[in-house]
Order: C-alpha cells, then structure tokens, then sequence
DNA sequence: ACCGAAATAGCAACATAGTTGCAAAAACCA
DNA sequence: TGGTTTTTGCAACTATGTTGCTATTTCGGT
C-alpha cells in the first residue's frame, strides 16, 4: 500500500525542515500517518502501523521531538493511554496553545481535536491560577451518531 | 502511626457496608487514605502507602471494585497515571455523574476536585452528541500560589 | 560526491503498570 | 460454629515506558 505520494511526501519533508529537524525515515513515516488521518493516535496505534519498520524506542523518541517542537500535542485520556495529534496552528518550539477542545468517541473510539469549539473561561475560586486547560468530552461523532442505514 | 481512630474506621465500615461491600482490611485501609487527605491518589501512590502491606493486585482490584460501585471516580491525566478521588455525592452502582472540574497543581503536583466549580455547557458541532464531560485545568492551587511567607 | 561532526536509530536491559488463573484465607450468613 | 461465597496473595505474563551505549544516518562544508 503506497502511504506516501510524491506530493505528500514533500509537505512531511517541509514540516521537519521549519522545525529544523533532520529529515529520517522515521520522522517522515510517524508524521504521515498523522496527516493520514484526522484523529488522534496513541503510541500503540503507531507501533501496530509501523512498529514492525521501526523500534519501539525510535517511536517514542520521535514522539517526545514532535511534542517538544510544537508539531504535536498530548490528549490527556482516562484509559492511560496518551494520544497525539497534530499542531493546526503552528506551536513554537516548546510552546503549545490550544483553544481548542478534544473529542472522544465511545463508538469509534477515535479522539478528535474541535478546534471549531473553544474552550470557555473557567472561573476559579479564589486562591486558584491557572496555566493551561484541558476539555476532554465525549459521546459520539459525526459519524458514528444516528447511524444513516442505507 | 495510628491512622484510623475508633471513629473514622467506623465511618469507612458504614461506607462499605453501604455499598454491601465485605468489610476487609484492605478495603478498610485504602478508603482511609482517601478519607485521610483532599487529593486524588493513583494506583502508585497507594501502592508506596501501603504496598508493603497489601499486594499490587488486590490494590488493582479493590480500586476496580470502589470504581463500579461508585464510591471513588478516575480523573485523567496528561502523565498517563489515572488517579482517583472520592465521589462526594453518592453516585449509584455503575453509575457516575460528576459535574465538578479537576484540579492539577503544576507546584505541589496533587490533584483536586474542585466542587465549587460547576462544568460549563459545552456546544458542540452539528452531528455530535456528548455523553460525559471532564474539565481538567493546570496551574497553581490555593496552598502554592503566592506561598506566604513568615 | 565525499568526508567528518553531530544527530538519530537500534539494541539490550531495566523499571513500572496492568492482567489473569488458581489455590489459600477471610468474611458473611444461617 | 460451619459451610458457602467472596476476597486475597502468589506466580506468571503482557504492555508500557525509560536509559545507556554503540552503530548508523543525516547534514554541512568542501
């Protein structure tokens, strides 16, 4: 099955070389797969797809590069699995912002970035600062909610 | 060092009981230590407070049992370390419904639930339907910020 | 295109986290 | 108290994540 065309492959090669990442195979392979698809993959779902060409050592480094320069951010789950997606907006080198929410699925299963959705202004009490928040909903995507039978 | 007085080891047999749990020492002693402090515990942290006492399994499986009996909830987290705090309002059999947000403190790393602060309706695209919603916001909590100094 | 320095990958070994089956121990109920 | 049921501990196993070291690859300069 061919993953990558041409094209693709050049667009995976630009997104390593503006973070100043030397281009290897594994970076180009891991970062492909998440412009594949548009939900969220965990260490394992990259191992299952690509764990048999790579060390399993080599996913995570890559990983933690990606999540450091700002190519990928970490989706916190309650299943003790971490999941990654892509950046839309660019994030710096170790500055990641996210308005956005993150959907899971309990049908599909898949974990979604909303970036249509933005995260509300949570009112502390007082004593309290915040640095960062995380909107984990879940329930059930476009596709799998009123499953249209044909 | 006496960890439960006459009164609380009463207070944690009548919470068991309630849920027509056997009253075991296990049982007893891991209730405690969340009746004993605010924050939420992993699986870790019980197994350093009483792992010499208690085997790694039967910890597995007595938070497994308080989870589906409703007297403890998880609370992800972006360290894949699931931790569990205390339902306050008594949620059934299986049945959890919590509308409180979760607290992480970057400074003293405890997690909170913050009761006060109700969890905002979330609007989702069209086509999505939600089923739960987890609110986990970072920062510092009332003890660390501002450390007063004397 | 080639070379050397620097970055990256793979391997091994280890640490931690979580699961399952089974026999022994205990909690419960009459 | 005694028999039944539940729970525990143990052993063994799988999955997940980390670290140090060496071999390989990448890349800049020529």
């Amino acid at each position: 099955m061919p993953r990558a065309t041409a094209s693709t492959e050049k667009k995976v090669i630009d997104l390593l070389k503006r973070q100043a990442l030397s281009v290897t195979e594994s970076r180009k392979r891991i970062l492909q797969l998440f412009l594949d698809r548009p939900g969220a993959l965990s260490h394992g779902d990259i191992e299952k797809k690509a764990g048999e060409v790579f060390d399993r050592v080599t996913i995570y480094r890559t990983l933690q590069t990606f999540v450091d320069r700002g190519l990928i951010h970490t989706i916190p789950s309650a299943d003790n699995a971490i999941r990654y997606a892509l950046c839309k907006d660019e994030c710096g080198d170790g500055h990641h912002r996210h308005e956005h929410i993150h959907f899971v699925c309990t049908q599909c299963e898949q974990t979604f970035c909303l970036d249509e959705v933005v995260t509300p202004v949570i009112r502390l009490p007082k004593g309290y600062s915040s640095s960062q928040i995380e909107i984990l909903v879940q329930g059930k995507c476009k596709q799998c909610v009123v499953p249209v039978r044909r």
